[in-house]
DNA sequence: ATGCATGAGGT
DNA sequence: CCTCATGCATA
């Protein structure tokens, strides 16, 4: 039962993974782009009913959002998948449609039964939360002015070297109608529209959840629903750029339509869809301090232990092997994450900013895939994964005026 | 908001 | 056994 319309994006993996240092800072960063979402909690008196009223209108988007059976919207395929990467990468050059799903409209392609359906939009469960800002106007929904792609080449010897490297070729799990142009891809942008996205949800009274859930009626190929802590590390930028690339144009068409049906003041009854939930619920191991101190410790000196040390760090902790080795690919997935999110709220940004945006889209993504992995062994194996992407980080950083990876992470990280 | 886990697709 | 995208459970 676990998803059955996993959103999975298509893995860039092998596509580029230099072995670079890893990103110092990136550790000490965990620090989420914005504080927390004041969400709160609808409670039900509310007996006005001005149609300028928030409260109303966030009525609307809820009613928008219910209705959710939910997931399993065109379960993926396997065999279906397609390979985002290697899409993004050899599109870097010069496309310029820019944002896939951008036109995705309700409007879509007409199926009269493929409109969005307004009363679909909030998930009304028992928790209904709805206006949290229930004082703000919620009235014209301006449209996210969807940016204007500045420069237009710089990357093409760039996307040549992740070309050159060995790209996968899997399916696609977004079939998108358009190739992402530099601007989609642009760190920057993708910071501006999750903050934006954040702020409107919030303001539409519509909370992490029910986005997630109330994807899956955008009847988009492909795409599903979504958990709570998936829209949440969107919004914190806590994603990889990869996953953030192609997440944006499925929340951005989320958004306007739910726009749209406030606007329209779209009312429906509530509904609501509790779930029974009658499953075994899943344990979650928790590792205590001391112990993840010692993982930590061993993380440093080698971020990717073989199955023999594995065994060997869990025998001595007393924890199970398997426990150990999601600890390290955990762990590894979470330093890249670290390192694109330095990489957007260091200075490091801005210089590439001002120097040439399309480069630091570039080397995010070359984070994002890259090996954390340090030293010498660690090259190796990298290099089995990323041919040619270390060069291609090295070109970029330089591009950059930087000095290769050192900008983003010096070695002293596992020190 | 995040820690630990699962599964798909790869090497 | 890895990487990645995600999700469940929980602090």
């Amino acid at each position: 039962m676990q998803c059955a319309s996993r959103l999975s994006l298509p893995t860039l993996s092998s596509a580029a993974a230099p072995s670079a240092a890893p990103a110092a800072a990136a550790a000490a960063a965990s620090t989420s782009a914005f504080s927390r979402s004041p969400m709160q909690p609808f409670q039900g008196n509310a007996l006005f009913g001005s149609f300028d009223d928030p409260l109303l209108q966030a009525r609307a988007a809820q009613a928008a959002l219910e209705n959710i059976d939910v997931k399993n919207v065109i379960p993926m395929r396997p065999d279906a998948m397609f390979n985002y990467s290697n899409y993004l990468m050899s599109s870097q050059a010069g496309q310029d449609p820019h944002n896939l799903y951008q036109g995705i409209p309700s409007s879509s392609a007409g199926t009269s039964d493929n409109v969005f359906d307004p009363s679909l939009l909030v998930p009304t469960s028992s928790d209904q939360s709805i206006g949290g800002d229930s004082m703000t106007s919620l009235q014209q929904p301006f449209q996210y002015p969807m940016p204007v792609p500045s420069f237009a080449a710089v990357s093409s010897s760039v996307s040549g070297d992740f070309k050159s490297g060995n790209s996968s070729s899997s399916a696609a799990r977004y079939p998108l109608s358009a190739v992402p142009s530099e601007v989609d891809t642009d760190p920057r942008e993708l910071e501006r529209f999750a903050e934006h996205f954040k702020q409107r949800r919030i303001k539409l009274g519509v909370t992490q959840a029910d986005v997630g859930k109330a994807l899956a009626h955008l009847r988009m190929p492909g795409v599903g629903s979504l958990s709570q802590s998936t829209i949440c590390r969107f919004e914190s930028l806590t994603l990889s750029h990869n996953n953030m690339v192609a997440l944006k144009p499925i929340l951005h068409s989320w958004l306007e339509k739910a726009e749209e049906a406030v606007k329209n003041k779209d009312i429906q009854g509530d509904l609501s869809g509790i779930l029974p939930n009658t499953d075994k619920k899943r344990k979650r191991t928790s590792i205590a301090a001391p112990e993840k101190r010692l993982l930590e410790d061993y993380f440093r000196q080698q971020p990717r232990p073989s199955g023999e040390r594995i065994a060997a760090i869990a025998d001595k902790l007393d924890l199970k092997k398997n426990v150990v080795r999601v600890w390290f690919c955990n762990q590894r997935q979470k330093q890249k994450r670290s390192a694109l999110s330095s990489l957007l709220s260091s200075q490091f940004r801005s210089n590439c900013r001002t120097v040439m945006p399309s480069v630091v889209a570039g080397l995010s993504s070359s984070i994002s895939n890259s090996a954390v992995s340090s030293s010498s062994s660690a090259a190796a194996a990298a290099a089995r994964n990323a041919v040619s992407s270390s060069s291609v980080a090295a070109s970029v950083a330089a591009a950059a005026g930087l000095p290769a990876f050192a900008a983003i992470g010096n070695g002293s990280y596992f020190d």
